[in-house]
DNA sequence: TCTGGACTGTTGCATTTGTAACTGTTGCGA
DNA sequence: TCGCAACAGTTACAAATGCAACAGTCCAGA
C-alpha cells in the first residue's frame, strides 16, 4: 500500500520553510541599507563574479529577467552599479559594482559571514557542511534540467 | 585573517536557490488545478491536520495573516474549503476541506509523493533523510526565535 | 460591571513579482 | 544580401504579497 502524504516529510515544503525562516531573519542586513532582496542578490553575485550580464545573473539565480532588470536599475540609480557596453554585441551590457557598491557589498557580506557562522554553529559544523553539499546538488539538478528543457525561466 | 565571503557557502542563499528550484518544478501540479501557491499550502495543511484556524495556519507556515486570509477566501469560493464557527469564541473560525477539497488534495498529494520520491532517489535515501532532519531543525530554530520575540510575523 | 489590552480575521494601499508584448540587435541559412 | 528566428533587455499590465489600520470579540483587573 502507498505511503500517506506528510507535509513535514515533503522536501520542497521543508526547503521553502527553512529558506523563509533564515532569509527573513537576515533581510534586515540589506534592508537597512535600502536594498530589496533582489537588489542584494544581484549585488552579491557581482561581488563574487566581478562582472556579469543581466542574462547571466538570471541563469545563476533562477530569477526572472524583469526582476533582475529592475534590480539593476535600482542599483544603478543608487550609484552602486555601473553598466558598460560589451564590445561586439550591442544587445548585452556588462554589469559591475562601483566603488561605493563594492564597499557596501563588503559591509553586508561581513554581516552575512557572522550570520552564516551562527547558523553553522547551531547545526553543528559537519551537518552544516553536509547540508550545503546537499543543497548545491539540488540546485545543480535544477540547473541541468533547466538547460535540457529550454530557457532558464 | 577573516575568511572571504562566498555566496556558494552561504546557507540562506543555498536554501533559497534549492527551494526555488524544487518549488518551481513542482508548482505545475497545483497551478493546473487553478490554485496559487498560498492556496495549495493552506490546503496541504488542512489535509494534514483536518481542522485548523487561520491563525494556526499562520503560525505553522510563517505566513502573513492576509496571505492566509485571501487563500482561505479563494478556496472557500471554489467550494474546496468550509468555514465553521468555533463554539465559545466568535472571533475564530474553524477551517476544513469539503469533500471536493479533500479529493483534490489527495490528487495533488499523489503527485507530490512521486515528486518527493524522485528527489530523494536522486540525492540518495540517507542523505535525503539527513537533509529533512536538518531543515526541520532550522525551521524549529526560527519558530523558537519567533515565539520568544512576539507575534509570528 | 466596566474598561483597556490582546487577539482573530478583513480591508485599503503601496510594493514586489510574474506574464506577455515590445524594441533593438545578432547570426544563420536561403 | 535578405529575411527570419533567437537573443538581451525594457516596459505595461495583472496577480501576489506585506504593512498598517480597522471592526468585532474576548479576558483580566480595577
Amino acid at each position: 500500500m502507498r505511503k500517506n502524504f506528510d507535509l513535514n516529510q515533503f522536501l520542497p515544503y521543508l526547503l521553502n520553510q527553512a529558506a523563509e525562516v533564515t532569509s527573513t531573519e537576515f533581510q534586515g542586513s540589506y534592508r537597512d541599507h535600502g536594498l530589496s532582496r533582489a537588489e542584494w542578490r544581484v549585488m552579491a553575485n557581482l561581488g563574487a563574479h566581478h562582472t556579469l550580464t543581466a542574462a547571466e545573473i538570471c541563469r545563476i539565480t533562477f530569477s526572472d529577467k524583469t526582476k533582475v532588470s529592475r534590480a539593476v536599475q535600482g542599483l544603478a540609480e543608487a550609484g552602486l552599479l555601473r553598466r558598460s557596453l560589451v564590445a561586439g554585441d550591442r544587445r548585452r551590457e556588462s554589469l559591475s559594482l562601483t566603488d561605493a557598491g563594492r564597499i557596501l557589498c563588503r559591509q553586508i557580506e561581513h554581516g552575512a559571514l557572522d550570520f552564516d557562522a551562527a547558523l553553522r554553529a547551531a547545526l553543528g559544523p559537519e551537518r552544516a557542511e553536509a547540508l550545503a553539499l546537499c543543497l548545491r546538488d539540488l540546485i545543480d539538478m535544477g540547473q541541468a534540467k533547466g538547460q535540457a528543457g529550454g530557457q532558464g525561466k
